[in-house]
DNA sequence: TTGAAAGCGCTAACAA
DNA sequence: TTGTTAGCGCTTTCAA
């Protein structure tokens, strides 16, 4: 088949050490010699056996990466950053779709250890504890993007929820809103920081934190939908809603076109728009970005760094575990809807940004 | 760090070898000598090691595909295929991103060989040839998906884009189209074939096959939009368009709501749409789907069966090489634009189908 | 600067 | 049904 390292050091007269060493560029082999080993290498068109080096030496220089699905714009793009940053080192990447699922999982756990990938990036589900602390007891290095599981003692990387949720209510607030309403996803991580960015803005804002205006359930469209019909049938009327989800605001928007609602001078909207590339295919939300306050996290750093972070563990830092948040982007509205000039609340604000540095390591 | 089989062997009295029966459950041990080595496994936590199981059996059950880009959801789903097959058969798969560059897609050749690989699937660029034929020389099962690339023998699987591009021609000429032109990207795989689809149906309807009703580019919204710009002010007129591309047709729709025509009555569409997800995010098109008959590519199917022949390639089968064309899916208006009544074009065919079998081979 | 020897953990081939 | 032997292709360790 292909050529070993054995023929190649035959061909250029010296020991398979010598050719190790040039294949790898460590130690000093002399100039004349590399040009021979080189010279032989191109002859035979050797290419180096990773997995015969990977036994030996115990690296595989591969990582996986777990997440829900590839399906995601927003799951995509953090899987482009992982991709990207791994490339860049000289790794490869086994992508594992989990689905969320918690039979998936398993075997996608069970195979990443088979494969003695060097790392794990992972956006755990909220089942993947037991898994996790068996990756740890097996000593590999960890990192946890997006979701932080409690009692994991990993690294995370993730947005800025509650402070973007924050900005994104504050940005209603300064939009002259009254009465905000709010819709999220469930309350695990990341979903229960967004809910208390929100509460905190309101409290700030001297406005009642009311029960009756918070709803929570699946992030899906069709949760959202549901969600806002609810709210307009058990709420003392609201001006303004934070949807903490971009597919959640997807159908929160449709409900409110359907009952006739006004966006932004019936109801402002505030909401997360997860979507990465607009060259490409857009969200139905775009169509509604001009006249909502939307909150972007930044799914291809989180990608990025989560495997920066990685490949610190993998050399062996023993700095202690931290919590990387990165930046919400918020972006106010820009237009007034078509037959309604703009109205006192849209665009009054300036633009919202939160005051944390690109990295910044807390905890 | 982790147990070996050895170890097992040693903790159940056996030898390595009966291990390694118990574990690949291939020849004859006896039930109660397998109970033993399990029990031992359970004990140990033993996990077999993959890659020096590689490195003896040169298999390293482990794939590559390489694909444009995992941030369009096209290929996002035959991804999602690609994985879904290989996984269900216990291999692990090399997610390569590609961005059609020559230099990444380069470097990723030479990793995929590096980690021995036991097959590819490749959605090749145009640029892919030399190193296409470089994997065949070392005798490395592939599959092409999507594109095919002239001189290279390797399997085929994809959309049957002469066959969709005509069907999806016959419906606006059956629903009285008059003249026909056509919008669609660059003439290679599968772009040219989508052309001849577009010209033989043109024929067959007896229409004029006129070369300034043709337009194509790149496959971008940007392209769409300027084509059908050029189409308004240099051809003779026409009442119907055939636009090859769905990020293209994203901008074509856009400029003719700009330049004011209705769709469909002064303007109808055929449209290639190849969007998986609409449960979560959703093109721009899907506000138009109701308006215009579109195409969609069985993006999933193309990525489970490039696999499935891909691994009748691993196992050595010799079957001669085919091209596996899979029909693409046709969808008809099925509303009137508000305000604007269904005109007699409208709805009019009847549910077109390529009559191609789920999976025909041809050549 | 170069090399010899050993062995990573498993499976192919053959033998009992 | 079970075991012995050898060795996959490389890197580690030690020596020259």
């Amino acid at each position: 088949m292909t050529a070993t390292m054995k023929e190649v050091a035959e061909r250029a007269g010296v020991s398979v050490i010598t050719v190790s060493r040039v294949v790898n560029e460590i130690g000093c082999v002399r100039a004349e010699t590399r040009a021979r080993v080189r010279a032989a290498i191109e002859e035979l068109g050797y290419i180096p056996n990773q997995v015969a080096s990977s036994l030996r030496s115990r690296r595989t220089r591969s990582i996986a990466l777990m997440l829900p699905t590839i399906a995601n714009s927003f799951w995509t793009t953090i899987a482009r950053g992982v991709e990207d940053e791994a490339e860049a080192r000289g790794y490869s990447v086994f992508l594992c779709n989990t689905d969320d699922d918690q039979a998936k999982e398993r075997r996608y756990f069970e195979v990443l250890l088979r494969n003695r990938v060097d790392g794990v990036a992972i956006v755990p589900s909220y089942g993947s504890s037991p898994y996790l602390e068996t990756l740890q007891q097996r000593q590999m290095p960890l990192v946890q993007i997006h979701r932080k599981l409690d009692g994991v003692q990993a690294d995370v990387v993730r947005a800025d929820s509650y402070g973007g949720t924050f900005a994104l209510t504050e940005s209603l607030v300064a939009a002259a809103a009254r009465c905000i309403a709010y819709i999220g996803g469930p309350l695990l991580s990341p979903g229960r920081d967004r809910l208390a960015g929100y509460r905190d803005a309101i409290a700030r804002a001297g406005m009642t934190d009311d029960s009756a205006l918070i709803r929570t359930g699946d992030a899906d469209p069709g949760t959202g939908y549901r969600l806002v019909r609810e709210l307009m049938s058990t709420a003392n009327g609201f001006d303004a809603v934070v949807i903490a989800n971009s597919r959640m605001a997807v159908g929160a928007i449709h409900a409110l076109a359907v009952l006739g609602r006004r966006i932004p001078d019936d109801v402002a909207i505030g909401a997360y728009h997860d979507i990465a590339t607009p060259d490409t295919y857009s969200s139905p939300l775009d169509a509604y970005s001009p006249y909502i306050t939307t909150a972007t996290q930044p799914a291809y750093d989180m990608g990025r760094l989560s495997v920066r972070r990685l490949f610190e563990r993998i050399g062996g830092t023993t700095d202690p575990i931290e919590e990387f948040l990165l930046p919400i982007r918020i972006m106010l509205p820009t237009l007034a809807v078509p037959g309604h000039p703009p109205s006192e609340r849209s665009g009054t604000a300036s633009l919202v940004q939160p005051e944390a540095p690109t990295v910044a390591a807390v905890q």
